[in-house]
RNA sequence: GCCGGCGUACUCCAACUGGCAGAGAGGCGGCACUUAGAAUGCCGACAGUGCGGGUUCGAAUCCCGUCGCCGGCACCA
């Protein structure tokens, strides 16, 4: 074989290497092949039924593969994006070689900001650049060959996806959530209790008042509340899109807190469940980890203290603490504060309690306009207590000691109740808070032996715990709590509970670009829903799409939505079942999650005109698996990054549920696997000024420093970005090297969940391999292959079989890299074997069939040389054949107290009798031990000899 | 502060369920081929697994402590 490959230097021309496998060869392929299966639709999946029903087709069992589709950018992808493409594509194309039914295909989250903030800035309409944007994202993706079926895609702004996202969002409109059956029933439902008289006044109530008796039941509802308003974007957001300090995700602009009126989604309904069915789930730790925190379910019981004609609500999670209650604090939005604070200040009152104002009623205002006044930000840096007293005194239930009342922002008026019963003793905050304002501190948990520290939180016998009635000292902390809340329920004073951090869900953006709400507003100021017939109701075409401009900080400013302008298209006259009338439509437009929410389903039956999706179709791919205890259902691996853990999947989780409880999916959850795919990142590099300067340019390494244009530069390593100068494109990779080798080093770089930093320069290694195969098995002059019809010898055939069977539990497991190696060690081992003679076929077949998953066109290029027809997209894969698997001997390091001395080969099935013997006979051990006996002798079957002397 | 995760060669990564620390890629050094460069082939060096303890015949792997890094949450009662 080097005969061949040195021959290029007897030729004179300099090309006497046309099919050497390079860059220009690698993109005739690829571009064939891709030509090919789109032809043939080779990956066009079937269904059970409907247009593309061909039941017959689907052998084998089914898998349900999804990316997180992307959001068509202005910039086009770099070669970050793909990772997780090129994953699912490997483990797509694997397991469909091994008989599997894979259904796989790409879409594109396309409404949102970013579309419209890009339409502003370049003067186009979003409709046209996200069009534009899908094109080029379409034909990035097509060059890497990713198997997908191109007859399912769509992207969420087709007129054909969002009609069905008006009508999931009218779904769960006209439902409410019935906490006995504890799922969502139809609203009409509803009203038929209400009608029959079993819930409630009714009949006396005008059709209005009745209207919004059931409008406060529904499911998405209208609610005038305090949300986050961003006039910088010119629009609300949901509490999810609001970083800890305030701003938005998107832009990073202040958000203000303002009472708007809004639609809400009824999200907390599902709190229990969303936490609940989380243990159902094949997801990552960390991902579930998220969802129960930001659902924040805690237990805890609802205490009443009477403070004058009131009570004062509190939620505690800490009930057995009630006799160390020696204060009490509201939050400052708190609406008892007015009514419980008196004329003056109780004679004697701490001048610490003041604030030095001269009545109670000053204090407190003063005190409320100072916290309104304080933004997020500053609650959170400024972690001294501060606060001021009511004036009023409460009731502790359990001893009747009157307790001072107090308005601090450490208590946040929307959680719980807004209104904390304090025990220092036991909780930091109000032992803080306690120190502050000289109140006492009674201890009702006795503190471990040796316990220096100020409250003390952890379990013990509880302590100055007993009335006349009850008695809870020495009783843990858990006891503590059950018979506390017993004898609480008893006496009246109050009840066991569970509270969520989780809120309801804002449902709407003052934006042009997203889906138009089905509904329009009558003449009573009442929301009415368009019947399916009026879907879908279009997004107008017009010129000022732009989003008002408003001043990032002025919190005053008013939401103002685009469509709103449109009075045309606003004012509608309508007949819904009541004669024509008036109405004006909804102006608001859905947030960007709304698409996202159910777009696993529309890949099922994309074509479907009737349905979202057909019920028997969603029952095949979704369905749960009575194999698997407690299956769920969903989709059988979903890929994807880690940033939309609480986002996306929660929101997604919630629709799907309330599709399920209204018997629309038999599925109980949309994403049976979840997989975080790590990210590819990058080093970036200023310059003395902290200007970005292209990382392509720069020269030099870790030890002689970097420069740019002889200049040193200092590297950061992080995201690959435009603003960053790092940006490497896949159309780059494709171009210089082609799409398997750039396919292939994505894989091979590390295992799917690792973050790993781009290096192009270390791509030719992957190339290096391509054409090392392909020399293997072609004439790099000629073309031809050159495989023989000889026999492989026996190493040969040890080492393929090794392959395979290694090769089979990386791809399942997701370890793409090692299964590079693996096929990597098995060509240099064909290099050697049969350099210059051709490589036996029956050891060259597998070999291309196993590349496919990753280096999919080569694969099939080889395989038509190989004198094969069709395509290898259904395979068959190779399976491991047991007696090549197994040694006819075994050599096993001899260990003396654990370092390896020796080594010794036996026979594969010697007994261990045999080994030790072996083991024992070895000159070297038998120095070691110098004629004593070993004081242990361990043999680990198939592995190693330990003498233990 | 709380929760989750990760520390193995110059770099990215392997090492089945505790069993010989090295599969693979890049880089680096050398040899062959070559007018030269590049490409190609061959050969080679480089860590005892962040640190300290423990369990074990045996620890990268399990346990305890500690340091460092990444991510999430955070005055949530």
């Amino acid at each position: 074989m080097s005969t061949d490959t040195t021959a290029p230097a007897a030729t004179p021309d300099g090309d006497a290497l046309p099919f050497r496998y390079g860059a220009g060869l690698a993109a005739q392929i690829e571009r064939s092949w891709q030509d090919r299966w789109e032809d043939e639709g080779t990956f066009h999946t079937p269904n059970p039924s409907g247009p593309w029903a061909d039941p017959q087709a689907l052998g084998g069992d089914k898998v349900y593969l999804m990316d997180m589709f992307p959001y068509p950018s202005g910039s086009g992808l770099h070669v970050g994006h793909p990772l997780g493409f090129i994953g699912t594509d490997v483990l797509g194309r694997y397991l469909r070689m091994n008989g599997r039914t894979v259904l796989h295909a790409m879409g594109f989250d396309a409404f949102g900001l970013p579309a419209e903030q890009y339409a502003v800035q370049t003067g186009t309409h979003p409709r046209k650049t996200t069009e534009d944007n899908i094109q080029r994202y379409k034909a990035q993706l097509r060059q890497l060959g990713l198997a997908h079926d191109e007859r399912r895609s769509f992207a969420t702004t087709d007129v054909e996806f969002y009609r069905w996202t008006q009508w999931i969002f009218l779904q769960i409109y006209n439902s409410w959530y019935d906490p006995q059956l504890q799922k969502a029933r139809p609203i009409a439902e509803l009203e038929a209790e209400y009608a029959a008289g079993k819930r409630g006044p009714w009949a006396e109530l005008s059709r209005v008042e009745q209207r919004q008796v059931i409008d406060d039941h529904r499911l998405a509802y209208i609610s005038e509340a305090a949300v986050n308003w961003c006039p910088g974007l010119g629009t609300v957001l949901a509490n999810e899109e609001v970083t800890a300090d305030g701003r938005s995700d998107r832009g990073n602009f202040p958000v203000f807190r303002r009472n708007l009126k809004q639609w809400m989604m009824r999200i907390t309904a599902y709190s229990d469940r969303l936490v609940a069915d989380l243990d159902r789930l094949d997801w990552p730790d960390s991902v579930k980890a998220m969802q129960r925190n930001w659902v924040g379910r805690s237990e805890g019981a609802q205490v009443r203290f009477g403070c004058g004609d009131a009570a004062i609500e509190v939620f505690t999670t800490r009930p057995d603490t009630l006799f160390g209650a020696t204060y009490m604090v509201l939050a400052p939005e708190h609406p008892l504060v007015d009514v419980i604070a008196p004329a003056a200040w109780p004679a004697g009152t701490d001048e610490r309690w003041t604030n030095g104002t001269a009545t109670p009623a000053d204090a407190v205002t003063a005190y409320r306009a100072a916290a309104a006044r304080k933004s997020e930000l500053d609650r959170q840096e400024n972690k001294d207590k501060t606060g001021v007293f009511t004036g009023a005194y409460a009731t502790n239930p359990v001893n009747g000691e009157q307790i001072p009342v107090f308005v601090a922002d450490y208590v946040l008026m929307g959680y719980g109740t807004g209104a904390i019963m304090a025990v220092p003793g036991q909780d930091q905050r109000d032992w803080d808070f306690a120190t502050a304002f000289g109140l006492p501190v009674i201890r009702t948990v006795q503190p471990t032996e040796g316990f220096d520290g100020e409250a003390f939180t952890g379990d013990g016998p509880a302590i100055n715990s007993a009335n006349a009635e009850i008695d809870l000292n020495g009783l843990g902390v858990d006891e503590a709590k059950r018979t506390i809340t017993a004898w609480l329920v008893e006496k009246g004073d109050g009840e066991s509970v569970t509270q969520y951090k989780l809120r309801d869900w804002l449902f709407s953006r003052q934006r042009y670009w997203g889906e138009p709400f089905p509904v329009v507003w009558d003449s009573d100021g009442m929301p009415v829903p368009l019947p399916d017939d009026q879907l879908p109701v279009e997004l107008p075409e017009i010129d000022d799409y732009a989003p008002t401009a408003h001043d990032p900080d002025d919190a005053n400013s008013e939401p103002e939505p685009p469509l709103s302008r449109n009075e045309d298209w606003v004012n509608v006259e309508l007949d819904l079942g009541d004669g024509p009338k008036h109405y004006r439509r909804e102006t608001n437009t859905m947030p960007q999650w709304a698409g996202s929410c159910w777009y696993y389903l529309r890949y099922l039956d994309p074509a479907n005109t009737e349905r979202f999706c057909d019920r028997e179709v969603e029952e095949y791919w979704l369905g749960k698996d009575p194999s698997r205890a407690n299956d769920p259902g969903g989709v059988d691996l979903y890929v994807g990054g880690v940033e939309h853990a609480v986002l996306h999947l929660l929101y997604s989780r919630f629709w799907h549920k309330v599709l399920y409880d209204l018997g629309h999916v038999s599925s109980e959850e949309p994403f049976r696997r979840l997989f975080n795919q790590g990210y590819i990142q990058a080093f970036a590099y200023t310059d003395s000024r902290g200007q970005y300067v292209p990382a392509e340019e720069v020269t030099g390494d870790e030890a002689s420093g970097f420069t740019w244009n002889n200049a040193p530069v200092r590297r950061e390593y992080g995201k690959m970005g435009k603003s960053l100068k790092n940006v490497v494109t896949p159309d780059e990779m494709c171009e210089r090297y082609g799409a398997d080798t750039f396919r292939l080093y994505e894989m091979s770089t590390g295992p799917m969940d690792v973050s790993r930093p781009w290096s192009t320069r270390d791509v030719v290694g992957s190339q290096r391999f391509l054409q090392r195969v392909w020399r293997n098995l072609v004439d790099e002059r000629t073309g031809e292959v050159r495989v023989s019809d000889a026999e492989p010898e026996a190493d040969t055939l040890r080492a393929l079989h090794k392959a395979i069977a290694g090769v089979h539990a990386d791809f399942e497991a997701l370890h793409y890299n090692t299964a590079a190696a693996k096929l990597i060690e098995l060509n240099n081992h064909l290099t050697k074997a049969y350099a210059g003679a051709g490589v036996p076929r029956s050891v060259a077949e597998p070999l291309v069939l196993m590349m496919a998953p990753l280096t999919p066109h080569i694969a099939e290029e080889l395989w038509a040389k190989l004198g094969h027809d069709g395509s290898l997209a259904y395979g068959p894969f190779p399976v491991a054949d047991e007696q090549y698997l197994v040694a006819d001997t075994v050599e096993y390091p001899i260990q003396v107290n654990g370092k390896v001395r020796s080594r010794i080969t036996v026979a594969a099935d010697a007994t261990q009798d045999e080994v030790k013997a072996a083991a024992l006979a070895d000159e070297k051990v038998a120095a070691a031990l110098d004629g004593k006996e070993p004081r242990k002798l361990i043999v680990v079957p198939g592995r190693l000899v330990n003498v233990v002397l």
